[in-house]
DNA sequence: CTTACCTGAGTCGGCTCACC
DNA sequence: GGTGAGCCGACTCAGGTAAG
């Protein structure tokens, strides 16, 4: 699958089908994507049955055959293509719990797309690329734990700064052993092997700058030890900071 | 001389588990 | 959702080497 990909929308409706609504049996020659708001419709893709209802997604790839009808439904309806070096791939069918967010980006499409002001069509292309990440990158069933979000935008936002789990727990007002097992729960993995990422994440970008040498880049990232960003720089990312900088292409000179 | 890196010892905070 | 205890690994610090 591709890391980025550049859909092109031929066709977006967000509308309420009436039971008379239907789809004729047809082959696609597009990515069509259905998300089903209210009510619930039957699609036939590729021979396959689908009972869709609300929170449901179907996806339904180029060169299918579709034919739909519905006893009364809401949707929003996306066609797009990719170039031709450009995949994408999902479940026909997956169901979303909590799909506000989904929801929010396609009425944000429609208000868009039916206004057809200069330039919508890259706010509701870059607006679909958001809705496919979540689609791709994010679990249909999976709970965001609000103490957990808190925390990760607090290291996020403080990641120069020495944090530990007592204050991060303080800001989540949760205890901190529980803070710690939440965490890990949630994300599958530890509060400072997070926070170690992030800052490394940051010393990479800040060294791919050329702006800063290595000892500046472990302060500016909150490690007090050089040596000790040192060897994990090397742990995580598989070479030394100083080699990770001279491979990367000079962006800026120091003076 | 400066910078980067390595190693070992000691300390302390975080993680896990059992339990409430 | 929370606590206590024990273990372990992350981290710090000091001392050293190597390369430019």
């Amino acid at each position: 699958m591709n890391e980025i990909i550049h859909p092109q929308i031929s066709y977006f409706v967000m509308k309420e089908c009436s039971p008379s609504w239907e789809i004729q049996q047809q082959t696609i020659s597009f990515y069509d994507l259905v998300f089903v708001l209210e009510g619930s419709a039957d699609y036939i893709v590729n021979g396959e049955a689908h009972h869709v209802q609300k929170g449901d997604l179907l996806f339904i790839k180029p060169q299918s055959v579709r034919s739909a009808t519905t006893t009364g439904m809401v949707c929003a309806a996306v066609d797009f293509l990719l170039t031709a070096n450009e995949k994408f791939e999902l479940p026909t069918v997956s169901h979303w719990e909590d799909f506000t967010d989904i929801e929010r980006m396609l009425k944000e499409i429609n208000y868009d797309w039916l206004q057809k002001k200069e330039g919508y069509k890259m706010k509701c292309q870059a607006l679909l690329i958001l809705v496919l990440h979540k689609l791709l990158y994010e679990k249909p069933h999976q709970k965001i734990n609000i103490h957990v979000e808190v925390i990760k935008r607090y290291i996020v936002d403080h990641y120069d700064q020495k944090l530990t789990v007592s204050t991060l727990a303080r800001v989540a007002n949760i205890s901190t052993v529980y803070c710690g097992a939440l965490f890990k729960m949630t994300e599958g993995t530890s509060i400072s092997a997070f926070i170690n990422q992030v800052r490394i994440h940051k010393a990479a970008s800040l060294l791919e700058s050329g702006e800063y040498n290595v000892g500046e880049v472990a302060e500016r990232t909150g490690f007090k030890d050089v040596y000790y960003f040192s060897s994990t720089f090397k742990r995580l990312v598989g070479v030394s900071p100083k080699t990770y900088q001279n491979r990367s292409p000079v962006i800026y000179k120091r003076l």
